[in-house]
Formats: C-alpha cells, sequence, structure tokens
DNA sequence: GGAGTATCCAGAACGCCGTTACCAAACTCG
DNA sequence: CGAGTTTGGTAACGGCGTTCTGGATACTCC
C-alpha cells in the first residue's frame, strides 16, 4: 500500500555530505535547511523525517568529527617513548583539526547556533581523549614522567594543543610565523615540563 | 527646525549594557535586534542609527571585551621573577574569563553567527597579548628562559591558557575535577618547560 | 499665532529562516 | 478498477535582520 520511499539512506547520506560541504565551503549562514534540500533536489521534510530538525543533523555532523578524530589519533603507533608519543599525538591531533576544519569549528566551537551537544555527544568527544590519557599514564608509570594525576597532564596537553589550533584557525596568530615549527617547540616545552627531573 | 533626538549617546550605552546582559542570562540565542530594542523601550530603528546594524552592535561588545581582558592583564604587578609573573599572568587571564564568560565566548568562539571580526577588531585582540610577550622577553634576556624566539613561548603560553579556559567554559573538563588546582600546575609545567637548564 | 518645513523614528513591509500541518500523489490489495 | 494507506512536496506560521516610509514633532518665518 505505501508509496515508494525516496527519504532513504542514500539520500540520509548525500544530505550529510553536501552539509559538511556546504559549511567548509560557505560558511555556516550558507547551511539552511531549505538550501541543502535545494541543492540535493528533495524537500526539507525529507531533514525531518531522516534526522529529526536541523540540530539532529548538525549533531551528526558533530559525531563524525569526532570519529574521525577518533581514529586519527588511535592509529598513532606507539615508539615505545611515551614523552615521544605524546609529541606525536599532539602533531596528528593538529594535522587532524587542519584537515577537516569545518568539523573541527563544530566540535569546538558553536559556529552553529541552534546546535548543543548533549550528554551523549559530549560523551563521544571525552573517548577521542583516552589515547592521551594513556600515553600520560605510561609516561608516568614508567618513570619517565613526575609522579602527577594523569588526567592533570593529560587535560594540559589537550589544553595546548586545542588552544594552538584554536588561535591558529581563528587568525589570532602573528601572520607569516613558522606556525607548525613554534608548534612542535611547544610540544616538545610541554613534556620537559613533566619529566622527572 | 528639527525633533530633539533620543537615538543619543544615553541609549546607545543602555542597549550595549542590556545587550550584554541579555547574552549572558539567555543565550546569544535571545539576542535579537526586536528583543533588544523592546527591552530599552525603543524600536530596531534604533540600533541602526546608533550602530549601523546588528554585526557592528556585536563588534562593541568584542572591543570591549577584549579591552576589559587588556586591562586586567596590565593590572597583573611584576614581581621581578618573570618566570612567576607568567604564572601569575596565566591565573588572572583565567579570571578575567569568568568573570565575562559571555564577552570571552563572542571574543574568542563564534556564538554570534552574524559577527566575524575585522582587521581592526583583531588587531585590539593582539593588543591584549603584549604583556604576555612582553615577561617572556625578560625571562629570556635575563637568562631564566632557555633561548628561543619569544613570540613562540608567548603563544605557547596563550594557547595553553585559552585552551584550557576553552574546555572548561565548553564544559569538556571531568566533572569534579580541582580545575584552579590543575590549571596552576599546567601554568608551572609549561614554565618549567621553557627554563634555562 | 499660524503656516511651512526640515528632521526623526516607530511601525509596516520584505525576504529569509526553522518548523509544522496538510493534502495530492503513488503504490498495494480486494 | 476502485478503495485504502503510506509518503513527502507545498504552503502556512511565527520570528529574524534589514529597509522603507509616513506621520509626528519642533523649529523658523511671516
Amino acid at each position: 500500500m505505501p508509496r515508494p520511499r525516496t527519504h532513504d539512506e542514500a539520500l540520509r547520506v548525500r544530505l550529510l555530505d553536501r552539509a559538511g560541504r556546504l559549511l567548509s565551503s560557505e560558511g555556516a549562514a550558507a547551511l539552511s535547511l531549505r538550501r541543502l534540500a535545494a541543492d540535493v533536489g528533495t524537500s526539507t521534510t525529507a531533514v525531518y523525517s531522516l534526522f529529526g530538525g536541523k540540530p539532529a543533523l548538525l549533531r551528526e555532523l558533530y559525531v563524525e568529527g569526532f570519529r574521525r578524530f577518533n581514529a586519527r589519533l588511535r592509529a598513532v603507533e606507539h615508539t615505545g617513548d611515551p614523552a615521544e608519543d605524546l609529541v606525536r599525538i599532539g602533531i596528528v591531533y593538529r594535522q587532524s583539526a587542519l584537515a577537516d576544519p569545518h568539523l573541527y569549528s563544530i566540535m569546538f566551537t558553536r559556529v552553529l547556533p541552534d546546535f548543543e551537544p548533549d550528554a551523549d555527544a559530549i560523551a563521544e568527544s571525552t573517548a577521542a581523549f583516552m589515547p592521551l590519557v594513556e600515553v600520560v599514564r605510561e609516561a608516568i608509570e614508567s618513570g619517565v614522567f613526575t609522579q602527577t594525576a594523569p588526567d592533570t597532564v593529560a587535560i594540559t596537553s589537550w589544553g595546548l594543543v586545542h588552544g594552538l589550533v584554536s588561535l591558529e584557525l581563528n587568525g589570532n596568530l602573528p601572520p607569516g610565523m613558522d606556525v607548525a615549527g613554534a608548534y612542535e617547540d611547544a610540544l616538545r616545552a610541554n613534556v620537559r615540563g613533566w619529566l622527572k627531573t
């Protein structure tokens, strides 16, 4: 009896894909449901039947961003020297952010006024934080780092990379500076600060 | 021949004040021109004759935020030990952000979709960055810190405090943790990382 | 004092937005 | 072939930032 449905999984993927591209190419203001629906050749109703509304669609982009982040950070292979691993993770963190800057801005800034991450979404974000905690714990237990709460060291490191990447993406860094070089210097100084003396 | 103007300096101040309060108490979504005008007993026209539009009004809040930040950071008195000064500036940075969290979010996140800082506004932001550079330069010249580009150290420190404050304001930090304590530990580790060995 | 006029600003109008309600369209089954 | 049912495009609603406009206002000049 039903009419053949066109609001299917394929359309869902096309909407998400187009939303991401729209966001990165024309900014948050260009990402309206009318525009999005017109671009993929459907109506705004599709977003409601497939996601439930605009915030729900943005939520998908948010968790997708953390999923990619997570994968990239976990792919960093350990060298046996946890201090060096910490630096490597930091470098991959920046590369991940620069690879999907529009996703990064959804994840960590409030570019999209209609979306606030709920508890579940935030849980997804803290998961991305785990590889960092593991490496730090290893560094402390093996005696490379001074005896401290692993959370403190991990959060400090996260704050550092997040802050630097935010400043870079916001254009707050002095023009013409060697960002990659300064970034690595910062990571190494951070590690030095926690070494057991 | 003219009719006495009511769109005057006093109204301008009242609009800015109300906009700030609206933002901090009810969030970015509540800050609409219609609502704002109704609250202070005028019409939306006032915002256009006094500022030029909504983005221009938000710009005023942005520079006001940096002005306060600037004043607070410059008020930190130097102890003679530049390493200690750097820690103190970091602590005041966090206090400033927590004192005006809504202004901080205008300054460093994109809560307000209609506003993007222009070059002049960004220049205002880098001015707030100067006390930091001075202290770092002093630490390097006096031989306390290792020989490095002062910009690198200053930006690292800024990134660290900005990142930690952002994570805190975004609710990304584990609940129940001693934020102030961990924050100070982070500042001291950062300083240690740059000490001349 | 009344007429004219230059100025100002509240409110209506416009084209967007997210969201919701509705009903024409399109299929299966008796 | 008609009845029934699920589907989704269209249109309506309230709100937004912005623009336009017309009536109210207060001064000058006769």
